[in-house]
DNA sequence: ACTTGGCACTCGGGAACACTGAGTGCCAGA
DNA sequence: TCTGGCACTCAGTGTTCCCGAGTGCCAAGT
């Protein structure tokens, strides 16, 4: 249906007109890429591929601009992910490791990240249901109320105040300490629940109110970040592109839920997903695309990351590029 | 030199320009604001305010629109700050008052802001440096590594891993978390390296090496965040506005240097301070102004937030606003 | 001394218009 | 099946023209 010539045009006309940002010609097109074959032969492909949707023109005697169908057709099947230099590599490895905490990590990547492709980078905090218990911290504050500090071996860390039904000394709360942190110590976060209703029953009688709040609010806090965190940056890229439409592009950013679903939810593997226009989710995104992919530590993916720019983009570089940043940052969260 | 009518009549400008944005006119001028005097009076009272610098036409035969000084003068003399509505209060008050955690908080007032101003929003996590200890945690993770934890009466909290010299047995660790705890409780930030270096020469020789290490890391974490960390949020509210540089405010404010300094430089008090257009420091922001207040619980200033907008842009609701945030946000931190 | 109506002047912006040129579709010939 | 030739289409650009909002200035009125 589509022989090699007509494939090869297809691409031709992705690449010109993601570098120039202009609906390509025939004659252009034969002559830069050396097809062997004269633009009215291109003509007639570029008939059928029109005919097929892959390319379109935006009026009459205009040259072709690829759809989103020809976009997808040229990912999958015309393209091959361009890796980075090694310099660029040395850059990003250089860059990352100078992080001090996990907030650090994720604000550099993310930087690093928009600067690398010149585009709107995403990524999502660690998720803290893959990962497990490295320790749990109960500090007094006062004498009816404590700071409840959770530690993640993914280094993330989240704190609670706790209101408590009775005043409790300090020494029965370094005990529940204790309690906890054995039973809990290592524990995955989504064995926790289980965990902790086991350990209700076998405290003392009188413990019972106290650990019961404290606990509540423990489980709390793991449901409560289901809803994970994302931050942004890049936005300043996406000024000067009107073929997105600016102010719906960056309301989408600002809002979690609907980044959440760009990311792609919970896919399968920490493979790169692309979506491109009119394929996400959300309608006011129909002119950008999105090149994501899973990172982790080791073998499990913990989230996700990746760049929004308009369909229009160099889906070759930018998808080696969020590749490289995910297998770095999974290293650097390991090593850490 | 500026007699009574005159400043009326630059009111009416600056009103009028804001609510229309489009150069306003002797005569709709006359009309609207019933000035009481004919459209030929105010074109001389207008070439006045020109030939003084107040209001420019972008071209003959345009109306007037204010300059950065008519601005100054309109919100220095002649407009007063407005309040909010009491159903605004109670929302803003029922909002805040659901964060669970720093962090929340600062994200809530952010948005919060953004969407009562219609403009960008900036908010600086509160300092820490005029904060004081509330407990200095210490997390064994491995042989020769633990988990520093510092919280502050502000409720953040700030972790680092250390790295240890020497293998240290749980419960030397816990008696230096103890000793710590007991120098530090309460300590004042800012008091901070003088305490440590006390300390320091108290503790038995065979703890040296290992508390240096961690009372090193401790007060680089105190100095490395000196830089504060800032967010922002309302970035579509900007779309649309060709009024401004888009790239370049987008710019600006994913430069965290630049808005550190667009609050205001750790100014005198926690009045409301106006920047508009070319007074601030930053030249790609030419033309937009920045309103800024400090917040804080209780008496000291913890921090600053603020919107920036267009230079045209209502000052007295704009100002109400930020005004009441900051005093909710420092209600909220005080009690929590 | 200030205010007012009148009047000539300026100039941005929109409508009408023609022109150019890139690009197309189609056809006949190799 | 490819190629050159040719007529056609139409977005974008430049030109011209005109309208009207708005101004500055002046002379007359209070």
């Amino acid at each position: 249906m589509l022989d090699e010539r007509k494939l090869a045009v297809l691409r031709a006309v992705v690449e010109d007109y993601v570098s120039t940002n202009e609906p390509v010609g025939s004659k252009a097109l034969a002559e830069r890429h050396n097809l062997g074959v004269s633009p009215a032969t291109v003509r007639n492909d570029m008939a059928v591929l029109e005919e097929q949707g892959y390319i379109t023109q935006p009026h009459t005697s205009a040259g072709r601009v690829p759809t989103d169908k020809g976009y997808r057709l040229f990912v999958d099947r015309l393209s091959q992910i361009k890796p980075l230099s090694a310099a660029e590599r040395r850059a990003i490895e250089t860059f990352l490791a100078g992080a001090v905490d996990l907030d650090d990590v994720v604000t550099r990547t993310v930087r690093l990240l928009a600067q690398l492709t010149r585009q709107v980078a995403v990524v999502q905090y660690p998720s803290l249901i893959r990962s497990a218990v490295r320790h749990v911290e109960l500090v007094p504050l006062a004498e009816r109320r404590i700071m409840l500090v959770l530690i993640t071996n993914t280094g993330r860390v989240e704190q609670r105040v706790v209101d408590l039904p009775d005043v409790v000394e300090d020494d029965r709360i370094a005990h529940l300490r204790a309690v906890l942190n054995a039973c809990l110590d290592g524990c995955r976060l989504s064995r926790v629940p289980e965990t902790v209703a086991d350990l209700q029953e076998r405290l003392p009688e009188e413990d019972r109110p106290v650990a019961a709040t404290i606990l509540s609010v423990l489980l709390e806090t793991l449901v409560d970040r289901h809803d994970e965190k994302i931050v942004f940056a890049g936005a300043a890229n996406l000024a000067g592109d009107f073929s997105v439409g600016l102010r719906e592009v960056l309301e989408a950013l600002e809002e979690q839920v609907v980044l959440m679903r760009l990311l792609g939810e919970a896919n399968d593997s920490a493979a790169l997903t692309v979506r491109i226009g009119s394929e996400n989710p959300y309608s006011g995104l129909r002119g950008t695309s999105i090149v994501a992919a899973g990172y982790g530590s080791g073998d499990n993916e913990l989230a996700r990351l990746g760049v929004l720019g308009p369909t229009r983009m160099d889906y070759p570089v930018t998808m080696g590029a969020v590749r490289a940043v995910a297998r770095y940052v999974g290293q650097i969260l390991a090593g850490s």
